[in-house]
DNA sequence: GCAGATGTCAACCATCTGGTTGAGAAGTCT
DNA sequence: AGACTTCTCAACCAGATGGTTGACATCTGC
């Protein structure tokens, strides 16, 4: 699995996001990561762990009672990936309302008499 | 589960990415959509019901070749939460970089007299 | 050095996921 | 109307996921 899927699918959790919220409070040990879920600690561990893979968290030395740090500069590889997206569709929405405005001056202009052009595909244009 | 765990997971998937990543060029058909992929068009469907229940997708009336619209909007709530805890760590790390210098401050004002106060737990400051 | 605390690994289980095929519902075209 | 196209639903399957318990390794503190 790429990264990024990774990432996304570490982040579709809720117990993992509130351990990536609450780390955001400063480095914390596995028990103290555990202690308010009603869940073993194993099945934190085993979080930790796809949170691990992801790189979005880190343990100094994987040794006993080190800290979990959370590695906030990976949030951007997925806030890139959205920021792209959006501003790509945004773009689109706006290009759309330009060409119907045009639309709707050209037939304010010309009353009735010229059928807009070819008709093209809104759905679709790929300008 | 909530919407947000609902966009994230939707998101973790390549195939699903890559048809929101083409929906960003327009709307269309799943016929269209699945054309590029070689998995059947029941999986692509199946991607299109994830998608459409994490809200990233709609269809005028869910009728017989009605295209696939992107709603672009909901991108924001997956952008919001990873912006708000970037920030917040981003804030920690200044906070803990101050500090740190405060210290390197007084350490060589005072030469070596002063031990610096009850030394804070710096991996859990608080402040 | 030993007892206890802390954390991971392994096996197991139920459920979810992403794919398949087959069937059928619902448009579209002539 | 009847045939074809498009799409979804249902059943099934293999593999991943999130949880459990039990065993074990490895630190900590007296």
């Amino acid at each position: 699995m790429d990264q990024l899927s990774r990432v996304f699918a570490a982040l579709a959790d809720p117990t993992r996001r509130d351990l990536v919220a609450r780390l955001t409070d400063g480095d914390a040990t596995v028990g103290d990561l555990a202690a308010p879920y009603d869940v073993s600690v194993q099945a934190v561990s085993k979080h930790l762990k796809v949170l691990e893979q992801a790189g979005l968290v880190s343990r100094n030395s994987g040794g006993h009672r080190s800290p979990v740090h959370l590695e906030a500069q990976v949030f951007d590889l997925a806030t890139a990936w959205l920021e792209r997206y959006h501003r790509q569709a945004e773009q689109r929405y706006r290009r759309l309302d330009a060409l119907l405005a045009a639309m709707n001056d050209s037939e304010a202009a010309d009353g009735d008499e010229t059928p807009p052009a070819d008709n093209p595909d809104l759905t679709k244009e790929s300008a």
